[in-house]
RNA sequence: GCGGAUGUGGUGGAAUUGGUAGACACGCCAGCUUGAGGGGCUGGUGAGCGCAAGCUCGUGGGGGUUCAAGUCCCCCCAUCCGCACCA
């Protein structure tokens, strides 16, 4: 056994033979629990990042410590490879989306291993290419046959100067990011799919997923939106026209002063044809952001249409204002406004001298609406028949007295919108339907899927190549010219069924229903939290979908989801002679003064400049401070990474990024490898004898196994790979200062080295496999099992009372385990702390909790 | 603005069910080892007072519940994530 530890060459090694054993390659057997174990794949951008790193090495964690449980496991990777940043590349290094893809694949691929994560390569797959969205494309046309697929005119981001739809990160303070004109909005026809039509049944089954984080359900059930609320008719003055609104808050109906409509409502244009100011404010809230931050954030503007609404139940007349914070495109394109029992209402009528008419007011008290409006749920006044109504008895007797005379219906709404998949760049999976020269549009026949994206192209960095070359286009279908649409789905659309494909990734279909329900659903997902409501959503929509076409025969996707937090990293900058901040990537700093307590107080860069340490922030380009992977593999190897990374924080949290950390993990690898190799130097041990062992073998014994529960519940039940690491260092402590002496202890040694060895398996793979060999185990690590716990060396003989006056410790006492509550007190009140500060004091109350506390109450 | 989270020593964090606050590690300090650098080993390290034993304070801020609060409740502050065309 090599004295030095060597990752390099260990490393190598055990990826050599991992590599050529094909360890990691599953195939379904029924006679095996199954595990699938999924971390959300990366998209290839070019190099690993550390939340690649991080969010990979938790899954390896899992995958391989459900392997030594004997399970079946499966973790499998891929490259969501379609995006708009490989268009945004080609046009900056002079190539095409495609081959910088596939150069990036190639790259990353060797990375991935490098760090020595577990996966069946045989079942990569890359989203870019036919054999993968053919599927895909041929879904959508199932879906668009279910009635589940429509078109429908909706915004996007346009720039009047190149003629190009912007996406959203593409619009830098309202201007193109290309040219700087200022962007506008532009209403075009787009495909959408009705996941509205599962919105109930996507809230409901929130409630089945019980081994998701909380936080990430709170957030999709608000996301979802469900409401309930009541949609009436208000009639148009001198007009037959109506227009409908929806409201959640009926009780507070007789306190409509205005109702407010959309600039693109078609009242508001045709009211806008003899008003110049109306028609400019029109076309103003045309250009406006329609992002629902920016919305929420924007000065809220109208202006008079000039019209009146009857208002459903009073008759009363009320103005028509046009509003810029209501959208066409969601709900009505219409709301009734009560500025007294709605802040923003509020605001806008008192800016715009509107009446202001409570009525509801709390139970106990006066209604005050000087300051704001009272927007709680109270008592009706003002409101005719319905005075003294509270706000469910209101809603009944108002949606009765609106049913009854045809005005208004109670309605469940959501705001879950349906989604726009339509995206009018290159890079993307041509959304498969053509137009016929009748004008018809249908989707692209079976027979013709997949509609290839052709990869050979050149970019301009304006128009999709598929919609420049307008040959492309072209073809035919039923024995009819026809046309192909240009634009390609949204990339959620190949991220929301990845899961599943990699069950059967080269069968000829959609997916293998026989494998796909073997393997499904996912044991446990992985991914940031930054994919909470959108990705997880779409995910989700798709397993019910691919259900419903008879695919798969569960109703999730996933069993156990686990978010992971950021990393971070600190960051430096000077300013240059123009006053502009230059960030210095950190591995180009040098620490020079620190205080007592190790904080940094001057850094320089290589060229001497002083620099600002501002902190921590999230890895960045902008901040220049993202840490390579690689160049900290090749310092200190990959398991030292994947320690540093599963050691420094809990995974949910964010992680900050702190070399000499990293140094600590190393120092930790090197100490177990020297406290094996002095063990194995020392030669062959005899067999354990347990009858044997000494009350301090026993208690060393107990702490090993000890450990080996923690570790296990550690890793499986509450996922703190930290705690896990922690308490292996604990025993490790112990292990470097246990007595190797007689034959005993070096049996000892033994027991405990070989478990520790498969402890930390999951998190050293490469060290472990070697350790696990080096002593004296002749199969590989991957084919044993994870150490056992020995119940009766876990018996305690005695135990540790905290003794506490008033709450307060004052002593510590050890009792035999099996101490009754009146023994305790009686050698707890002896204690010398305890007699101090009971002394002159009525004793009140003794409080004991058995085997743990003991807490006298004096005073 | 709305929705979700986070806040504990000089630093990352631990405290799992309301029961010893600071496990484990980093950093720092002292000592030992080595020819220096580096590395390794041993010990110390929340703050204040004290020779010490020990005492008091202490988990973003303010209030509350409890024998007992980092943990539960109410209010406030700061930071981070998401908000539908970045992935």
């Amino acid at each position: 056994m090599q004295e030095q530890y060597q990752p390099s060459e260990i490393e190598a090694k055990v990826q050599q033979h991992w590599q050529d054993t094909k360890t990691f390659e599953v195939t379904e057997d029924e006679n095996k629990e199954k595990f699938y174990c999924l971390s959300m794949f990366p998209y290839p951008s070019g190099r690993l990042h550390m939340g690649h790193v991080r969010n990979y090495t938790i899954g390896d964690v899992v995958a391989r410590y459900q392997r030594l449980q004997g399970k079946n496991v499966l973790q499998p990777i891929g490259w969501d490879s379609f995006g708009l940043p490989a268009e945004n590349a080609a046009i900056k290094n002079n190539t095409a989306p495609a081959p910088w893809t596939y150069e990036n694949i190639d790259y990353m691929k060797n990375q991935l291993k490098m760090l020595g994560f577990g996966y069946d390569w045989s079942r990569e797959i890359a989203t870019c290419t036919p054999e993968y969205y053919r599927w895909e494309q041929w879904f959508f046309t199932k879906l668009y046959e279910k009635g589940l697929v429509y078109k429908k005119t909706a915004s996007v981001n346009w720039c009047p100067n190149d003629e190009t739809v912007l996406a959203n990160e593409q619009v830098i303070d309202g201007c193109c990011w290309r040219c700087d004109t200022t962007v506008e909005q532009k209403e075009i026809p787009q495909w959408f799919i009705k996941i509205t039509e599962y919105a109930d049944e996507l809230l409901k089954d929130i409630d089945q997923l019980d081994e998701w984080p909380e936080q990430v359900k709170t957030m999709q059930r608000n996301w979802i939106g469900r409401s309930e609320g009541i949609e009436m008719t208000f009639g148009v003055v001198d007009s037959e026209e109506t227009f409908d609104i929806y409201t959640t808050r009926p009780d507070t109906v007789m306190g409509v002063t205005y109702v407010a409509i959309a600039a693109g409502h078609p009242l508001a244009e045709k009211a806008a044809a003899n008003n110049p100011e109306l028609t400019d404010f029109i076309e103003e809230c045309k250009n406006a952001d329609t992002t629902e931050a920016a919305l929420a954030a924007m000065e809220k503007k109208g202006v008079a249409t000039g019209l009146y609404a009857t208002h459903p139940i009073s008759g009363k007349q009320v103005p028509i204002w046009a509003a810029n914070f209501v959208l066409m495109n969601y709900g009505t394109g219409a709301v009734m406004s009560v500025p007294a029992h709605d802040q923003r209402d509020y605001e806008f009528a008192t800016k715009y001298g509107l009446a202001i008419e409570g009525v509801i007011k709390p139970e106990d008290s006066e209604l005050d609406i000087s300051e704001e409006a009272y927007t709680e749920k109270g008592v009706l006044f003002n409101s005719a028949e319905f005075d003294g109504l509270t706000f469910q008895a209101a809603f009944d007797a108002i949606d009765a007295k609106l049913t009854s005379e045809g005005k208004g219906k109670r309605q469940v709404n959501f705001r879950l919108r349906d989604w726009g998949v339509s995206r009018q760049r290159y890079w993307g999976a041509p959304i498969p339907m053509v137009t016929l020269a009748d004008g018809t549009v249908v989707p692209t026949p079976e027979d013709q899927l997949p509609v290839i994206l052709p990869e050979d192209v050149v970019m301009d960095g304006i128009q999709s190549p598929i919609k420049a070359d307008k040959e492309w286009a072209k073809t035919q279908v039923n024995g009819q010219e026809a046309f192909r649409e240009t634009d390609t789905f949204d990339t959620f659309m190949e991220s929301s069924w990845y899961y599943a494909r990699y069950c059967s990734p080269h069968a000829d279909e959609m997916l293998d229903p026989a494998k796909a329900n073997y393997w499904l659903p996912v044991d446990q997902y992985i991914g940031g939290i930054e994919h909470a409501c959108m990705h997880l959503l779409y995910f989700r929509f798709f397993h019910k979908l691919l259900r419903d076409i008879g695919l798969v025969n569960s109703d999730e996707p996933a069993k156990r989801l686990l978010t992971q937090g950021m990393v971070l990293a600190d960051a430096f900058y000077y300013n240059n002679e123009k006053g502009a901040r230059v960030w210095v990537a950190p591995s180009d700093v040098t620490v020079q003064e620190t205080d007592e307590k190790g904080r940094i107080l001057k850094a320089v860069d290589s060229e001497g400049h002083e620099l600002v340490y501002t902190g921590m922030s999230k890895m960045s380009k902008s901040k220049n401070n993202g840490i390579d992977p690689q160049e900290m593999v090749d310092k200190y190897g990959a398991d030292t990474v994947r320690l540093f990374m599963m050691f420094a924080a809990p995974p949910e949290l964010t992680l900050e990024w702190q070399e000499s950390s990293v140094e600590g993990a190393h120092r930790f690898i090197k100490r177990l490898w020297k406290v094996a190799h002095d063990h194995v130097a020392k030669g062959a041990t005899a067999q354990l004898d347990v009858k044997s062992l000494d009350a301090k073998q026993k208690e060393l014994r107990r702490e090993l196994h000890k450990t080996i529960v923690k570790v296990g519940d550690d890793i499986e039940r509450r996922q703190m790979f930290n705690t896990a690491i922690a308490s292996v260092m604990e025993l490790m402590n112990r292990l470097q200062k246990a007595p190797t002496e007689t034959q005993q202890d070096r049996a000892l040694m033994q027991e405990a080295l070989s478990s520790v060895v498969r402890l930390l398996y999951p998190i050293i793979p490469h060290t472990s496999f070697s350790l696990w060999n080096e002593l004296g185990n002749p199969e590989n690590i991957e084919d044993v099992r994870w150490p056992e716990a020995d119940q009766s060396a876990l018996v305690e003989e005695s135990k540790l009372i905290i003794v506490q006056v008033n709450g307060k410790l004052r002593a510590k006492i050890t009792v035999p385990a099996d101490a009754t509550k009146e023994v305790v007190e009686e050698q707890g009140f002896a204690e010398e702390g305890v007699i101090k500060h009971t002394e002159g004091k009525t004793v009140r109350k003794v409080i004991y909790v058995p085997g743990k506390l003991l807490n006298i109450v004096a005073n």
